[in-house]
DNA sequence: TTAAAGGGTACTGATTTGGTCCGGATTGCC
DNA sequence: GGCAATCCGGACCAAATCAGTACCCTTTAA
């Protein structure tokens, strides 16, 4: 499987967690207590957001974090890239010379980027708000096929 | 960055030198000569591949592998699910209830399988074949500034 | 019958990741 | 204006996962 790391998918707990709140600026101990992740973890997962421009930070007694942004304007693109870096499926577009070995092959990289672009995009179409938004009873899905998710992840 | 098993592009590599040669069938031992990659390697790619039905294997002394299919018939969703497993982003689609911790913010499962198949369908729309094309425009640039390959990755 | 080649299993090492801790900075309160 | 409480920031450490390797068995053509 595509292995997205566990800290992305707590992201997402947590910002979805700020919305459901009010305004105010929200502690890590509290976005911990609510969400049931450990605080070191929030506060880690806090801290990478802020640095990429998703969270504004607050510091001092009454401080705290809020969303940079509104829901609607944050996607789930930004979130992978401010936790997991980058993102690119493969580490062969690195620039390193030796995890490739023969050259001659390499030319795939461009095709490598070409499916990176499409990945990117399907992420970028999905914002926050539309993570934090239940939709559970599959209203708008056009295929759906909601209760078999774990058939529909197989290929 | 979202993670792909390097395996997985190992199988490109060896697929795409499987469709360069000649029509006969590929031993383990000359397709690792031939891409440099270490022959166990190999080996157990290919080993993968024609547990999924993408490689046709022959047994016996003039034995060894060929594609099953035409290379456009290959899509590279398949090849990841090959050898990686089913394609899914998050592991909360496993059903397990415990890595969950809070059942409340859980409907965003539903969203995640939203993305799931978006990004399904971006990887079955390049096929072996797209793969194996060079189709680079610039052959120039075999292992050029790594901060250009950086910027591109960039989101 | 022999040799060559795929098929399977188990093990080891390394890389990545998740989790934890401590120091520095800021602000409200006394 | 000083103090103390609170919170952010960076660094460190342990565990899990994964890539890679090696060995042995089965199968099949020569």
């Amino acid at each position: 499987m595509i292995r997205l790391s566990k800290l992305t998918d707590y992201a997402v707990v947590v910002m979805t967690a700020m919305i459901q709140g009010d305004g105010g600026p929200h502690t890590a101990i509290s976005l911990a207590e609510r969400t049931g992740l450990p605080a070191p973890t929030v506060s880690k997962i806090l801290k990478l957001l802020a640095r990429d421009g998703l969270m504004a930070s607050h510091r001092g007694a009454t401080g705290g974090y809020r969303l940079a942004r509104a829901p609607e304007a944050i996607n789930v693109a930004q979130i992978i890239a401010a936790i997991d870096g980058p993102i690119a499926l493969t580490d062969c577009v690195e620039g390193a010379a030796g995890a490739c070995g023969v050259e001659s092959l390499c030319p795939r990289r461009g095709n490598w980027d070409r499916v990176n672009r499409a990945v990117r995009g399907a992420l970028e179409s999905v914002s926050l708000a539309d993570m934090a938004r239940p939709s559970f009873p599959d209203p708008v899905l056009p295929k759906a096929a909601p209760a078999l998710s774990a058939t529909a992840d197989a290929i």
